[in-house]
Order: structure tokens, then sequence, then C-alpha cells
RNA sequence: GCGCCCGUAGCUCAGCUGGAUAGAGCAUCUGACUUCGAAUCAGAGGGUCGGCAGUUCGAAUCUGUCCGGGCGCACCA
């Protein structure tokens, strides 16, 4: 259900584009309807070619079939017959029979400079965005920062769109990769529990603890009975009590407080940590499980290698499956599978299981803001209300496809098919290193993977790039070329432009792949500040505000833009061709947000924001801004600048890249 | 064996529900800083869109098939 009411999206994003397209579509729906008996779905496109106008329509082709009619003919019978679109100042026909439509400069330009406020769509109910989910018993590493900065972009693309958000951090504080540092603790290097609170306090256990999980992985390989010590520590971390559980709460509590703070320098925030082992102790397992069993959804296998399990069929979740495609839910020894765990999780999400955690406050950002995270004791004080999503977005490597199947099926044998439907396994593929990233970083490789585009390495024997590290070495690159540049400017503002340079390199270098193609991580590809980079996009907006600077020290005044240019002004101004081509592709940043989201590619918004700032250059070079002798002009240039430094800076907000003081 | 993904310029990648002459960045070569102006801009070279067949006014895009590569298919997560 939809409502419309009329308000202002946030920031400075302009819809004056997307609006008008939305008018020509209608517009020429309603047209045809009384022309034709079957309507064609109405595309507005961009033309090929620029010079063509603002807006294509194929929709001749479309029905040159149904009206046994040559496409230009059709075309010319529609452009004569289509009454006024508001906004529009001509329709031509083109090529094979395109209809291309051009914009009414001046009455354009004025909306974009009035900021028309015109209705908008506000979708009711909530988003569940769930991302990052690292587990917490090492470092955070590169394809970690890959979910996260994919997650959080889409969440700031949805809210900037006008959705209510909640971002989830989901921790599996019970797992067995906590349990294999607890082992590392506990039984290779016999620490106590106030040992780990000394090294915690030491500083860097996120970094410590990754050597030991390496180490601890290698143990094992060495010493097969030592898989037993994990199981022993599995099962005492879940019971909840004794010093292997002690430890366990211990590292994963730490380790989470790492990970947030490396996410804080990337500008990522959560709303709420939901924990496994609340899921474990307030019996929300329990709760499904029997669900899962009275509606038939899982049924205990007697026989076969599963026997003595609750399985899922197969066919709940796979075409032409046979019984072995079945999925243990509970293993034979009573214990529940993640899986089953993340089947009761999804269903709190919606708020369908019909139980909910208490929560205490985490962490308070800069802001104010606060991430919370789930607690078995009710918390002495306030707390929002989470879960109860009517859309959830679950950011998960690809390779767990087969398990997000399993969970969504689940959702469908319980009687939820909303639910099931509303549930969207948010995939990306992984990140893997170049053979040369590997080799300076003395991680060993073969001779045939030499060979290959990318190698995947293995973030449990200890090998990979560390987020922090990572964020430090690109932060080191930006210093020394603000440094080079700026050396007048005092010592920690020099280190804050670094830092913002250094996010803006990374998180762009993450976004500009779409979410299905495998990153080749190159460490000298990922610290280029030129091309097609988060600091060429920075630049252009830091030179965008440069000219305003420059304008204040000549002690100029700007001038009121709404009165000085009226729609006859913009319309003179705009008559050059090249400026106006620049302003329609600054104009279009909102669109670009809108279709991002529709195909759910966060790449489109970073490539859009790329192509923004090409276009601002252009117009940079192009045109003197303060020594234009014109006083309309001048005026018109200064808007032109106004309007693309608000949409650069609203277009790197939503990618979270931050728009330095200068470069 | 079954399932999912990928194959586009020397390299790394875009290409929206089929649309007009297939685009970027990097690399290579040439040129541009007295200026709001070089983390930048202008230009050049570089393509049988893996192969074949089909669908139609039209295919990088959809279908089939083959070749090549990746990832899944645990009582791990």
């Amino acid at each position: 259900m939809r409502r419309a009411s009329s308000r202002k999206l946030p920031d400075t994003m302009n819809i004056v584009f997307a609006v008008i397209e939305r008018r020509i579509r209608e517009g020429v729906t309603a047209y045809l309807s009384g022309q034709v008996a079957e309507l064609p779905p109405i595309a507005v496109e961009q033309p090929k070619e620029s010079s063509f106008g603002e807006f294509a329509l194929p929709v001749a082709f479309s029905l040159a079939r149904q009206l046994r009619k040559a496409p230009r003919a059709i075309a010319a019978e529609i452009a004569a017959g289509l009454p006024p679109i508001a906004g529009v100042a001509s329709i031509e026909i083109a090529g094979g029979g395109f209809l291309n439509l051009r914009l009414d400069r001046g009455a354009y330009a004025e909306g974009l400079l009035r900021g028309e406020d015109v209705p908008s769509v506000i979708v009711p109910g909530k988003v569940i965005v769930e991302h990052t989910n690292i587990n917490p018993n090492k470092a955070a590493h590169i394809g970690h920062l890959r979910n996260a900065v994919l997650g959080d972009t889409f969440v700031r693309m949805l809210r900037a769109c006008g959705r209510k958000v909640e971002v989830q951090n989901y921790i599996d504080n019970t797992g067995v990769q906590v349990a294999d540092v607890v082992v590392g603790f506990h039984q290779l290097e016999r620490k106590t529990p106030d040992d780990v609170r000394a090294l915690i306090a030491a500083g860097r256990f996120d970094y410590y603890c990754w050597d030991l999980y390496a180490a601890t992985s290698l143990y094992y390989k060495s010493h097969s009975e030592a898989k037993q010590l994990q199981r022993d520590a599995l099962h005492d971390i879940e019971s909840g009590a004794g010093v292997v559980a002690e430890l366990g709460h211990l590292i994963a509590d730490a380790i989470v407080e790492c990970h947030l703070t490396t996410m804080l320098r990337l500008g990522i925030t959560y709303d709420v940590l939901p924990r496994e082992s609340e899921i474990l102790h307030l019996q929300f397992w329990a709760t499904a499980f029997e669900l899962l069993k009275e509606r038939g959804a899982i049924y205990l296998e007697t026989e076969g290698k599963n026997a003595g399990c609750y399985v899922m069929a197969g066919s709940h979740f796979r075409e032409n499956a046979g019984d072995e495609d079945s999925k243990v839910i509970v293993r034979s020894n009573g214990t529940v599978t993640y899986v089953g765990k993340d089947i009761a999780y999804q269903m709190w999400k919606f708020g369908i299981l019909g139980k909910d955690f208490h929560y205490k406050p985490l962490r308070t950002y800069d802001d104010g803001h606060v991430a919370w995270v789930a607690t078995s004791e009710p918390y002495d004080g306030v707390s929002p209300q989470f879960g109860h999503g009517t859309e959830v977005y679950n950011v998960i490597d690809s390779r767990q496809s087969y398990l997000q199947d399993v969970v969504v099926a689940g959702l469908r044998a319980l009687g939820f098919p909303d639910q099931a439907e509303k549930s969207v396994h948010f995939g990306y593929e992984m990140v893997a290193l170049t053979p040369r990233t590997c080799v300076e970083l003395e991680i060993p490789v073969s001779e045939e993977d030499k060979q290959k585009p990318y190698v995947l390495v293995s973030g449990r024997l200890g090998l990979g790039v560390k987020a922090d590290d990572l964020i430090d070495k690109l932060t080191e690159k930006a210093r020394y070329e603000v440094d080079s540049r700026h050396a007048e400017k005092s010592a920690a503002d020099r280190a804050a432009v670094a830092r913002d340079i250094a996010v803006g390199a990374l998180r762009y270098f993450l976004l500009k792949f779409t979410r299905n193609t495998v990153i080749a991580f190159d460490l000298q590809e990922a610290l280029s500040f030129e091309g097609e980079t988060g600091p060429y996009v920075q630049y252009a907006a830091v030179r965008a505000r440069n000219i305003f600077r420059k304008f204040a020290e000549r002690g100029l005044t700007l001038p009121d833009f709404a009165t000085v240019l009226d729609a006859a002004a913009m319309g003179r101004q705009l008559a050059d061709e090249n400026c106006w081509q620049l302003l329609v592709a600054a104009s279009k940043a909102f669109k670009a947000i809108e279709s991002a989201l529709a195909s759910g590619e966060p790449a489109a918004v970073a490539k859009y924001a790329f192509t923004l700032a090409q276009s601002f250059n252009v117009f940079y070079h192009d045109y003197q801004v303060l020594t234009e002798a014109d006083p309309e002009k001048r005026a018109f240039l200064l808007w032109m600048t106004d309007y693309f430094r608000k949409q650069l800076e609203s277009t790197l907000g939503i990618l979270g890249i931050p728009a330095p003081e200068y470069m």
C-alpha cells in the first residue's frame, strides 16, 4: 500500500528529472490507451546520443506488429497526436522510429533552482538490512569490508529514497570459530580469563586472535585428537557456564568492539546486534522447532545417513530433489545446526516468532546514535523496538546461497509465503587477491596460482589482508600526497584530510564492481588515487568548493540566484549545448539512485558519481566562473557550480564517502 | 554427477526490463599549468562481445548447445 504525500527528499537530492520522466510515461500511456487495443510497456530511455534530446521512447517498435505499420509511421502519428506534456518542449522522430523528446531548458533549470516541492511516494514499513556478521574471533579482513560497505551503501540508498531502515549485525558468538580461539587460549597457551583480560586491555586484541586462530587451526591438522577439544569447547560455550564459556564471552565481546571500531573508520554504524547466545538462552530455537515440526516443515529421519536427525526435505528448496538432498536441521545428538538458528532469527526479523530479545546500549556514536546489543536479561531502561520488518535483506556472500535458500524455504513451509517472498539474499562474490599482491604481502603462492588472475586466500590460516592494515596503508599514502601539496596546513588538519581520502579510495574501490563480480584485490590498484576512484570524485567536490572560497576571498558577494535567474535567463544561458548537457547529467543523481536500488546494484551509484565528477571537471575546464564579465552569465555559472557541488556532495554521501575540505 | 555464477579492448571492468555508431579506467603515445585550473583536461591507437545455432523489425543482452574458468552441493558456518 502506497500513499502519496508532499515532502522534500533528504539533502539536496533533486528529483525533477525523475518526475518529468514519470510524467512522460503517464502521458504517453494515457494517450495510447485510447488508441490501441493492447498497450505495450512504455519504456522511457536515455537516447544514445545526447544531441537527440533527453528522453527516447521506442514504443513505436513495440506497436509495429500489432498495428501492421512501419515503426516510423507509427511514431509520426504519436508525435502528431500526443497532447503537450508539461516541461517537454518538442518531440522528434528519429532513426527507424524512435520518439525523441527535448526538455524546456529554461523551465527545467528553474525547477532545479527552486527545488519544486513535488509529491513523492512514501513506502510504509521497515526494511531490515543485515550486514557485516563477522565471526567474532579475529580481525576483520578485506572480504568483510566488501560485505559491510555494500550493506552500508545499500542502507544509505534506501534511506535516500525515503525508506525506514534498521541495520542489524548478527554476532555468532557461540560458534566453532570462537571455540577455536578459546581452545587456543585455554589449551595451547594455558591462559586464564584474567590473562585474556590483560591482553584485551593491551590493545590490538583482534590481531592477536588472528594469529592464535591460525595457530590453533594448524594444531588441529597435526593433532587429530584435538578436534575433540573443539567439540568440548563448543559444548561448554553453548551451555554458558564455566571457564571456557567465560573465555568465549570475553573474546567475542572484545572482538566485536574491535570490529565496530574498524567499521566506524569507514563511517559504518549499526542499530542492533542480535547474538546467537541470546537466541539459545531465550529459547528462540525451541519455539521455531515446535512450529517447524507442527507444520510439517521438518521431520525425524529414520533411515539412511541422516537417521536420527530432523531434516528438511530437499523438495522444499530445490527442484528435482532426491532424498539425499535433504538438509539436516537438528543433529542426531539433539543440537541444532546454524541453519535452524537462522530460520528462528529470520522469523524474529519479521516479528512472526512471537518472542523478542532484551537489549542494552552497546555503543554511542558521535552523533548520539546508539547501537544496541541483544541481552538475555531485561535492561534497566527503555529500548527501541527492533525487528518487525516488512522486508529483509541479508548481505551474505554468494557461496551461502544454498543455506539462504533453505532459510527461505523454511519460512514458506511454515506458512509464511509473504515473508519468504520478502526475504532477499543480497549476495555478492568473494574478494580474492592478485598473485602479485600475494607476493608483496609474502603470502605463499604456487607457480600454478601465479598464472591465474586471482588467488583465494585462507583466513583460517591467517593469510589475507586485514582491514585495519589496509586502511592504515591507504591513509599513509594519502598523507604523503596531502603533505606534498599542502605543507602550510596543520598536521592534524592534514591527517584528517588523509583519512577522508583513504575512506574514499577504499569504499569506492569496493563499490565499483557489481555484486557478482569476483574482486581480484590488487594493492597497487587500490592505492591509486587517479582515474575511476573515490579521490577523483572527492577532488571534483573540492574544486567546486574552491571556486566559492576564492570568490569569498576576493570580497565578492553571491547573487540571489532565484531573483537573477528566472526561466528566461536560464533559457538564454542554456542555449549553450555543452552547458545544458552538463546540467542534465548533474540532475540525474536521484534517478541514478532509484534505478540502482531497483537493480540492487550500489555499483551503479558509484558509476554515476564518477561520471558526475567527470562532467564537473569538464565544466571546470571549459568555463571561467570568477573572471566572467557578464553578470547574468556569471550568476548562472556560479549557480551551476553550486548545483554541481550539492549533487557531488549528496552522491558522495550515499556512497558513504566524505568530502574533504581541501585536497 | 547436480545447482549457481562468469567469459566484452593488452589489463581491470560497465553496459538498466532486447533498441540508434559496443563504453569507462589503467597501461601506451601526443599535447595543455602566469588563470577558480594537473589527484585534472584534450586527443590517438586498441573489439569476429568465448564458439555455433535459434527467437525477431532489431541480440553483448533472451533460448538451446558446446568450450573454458570459478563457487557451492556437511550431523562447519
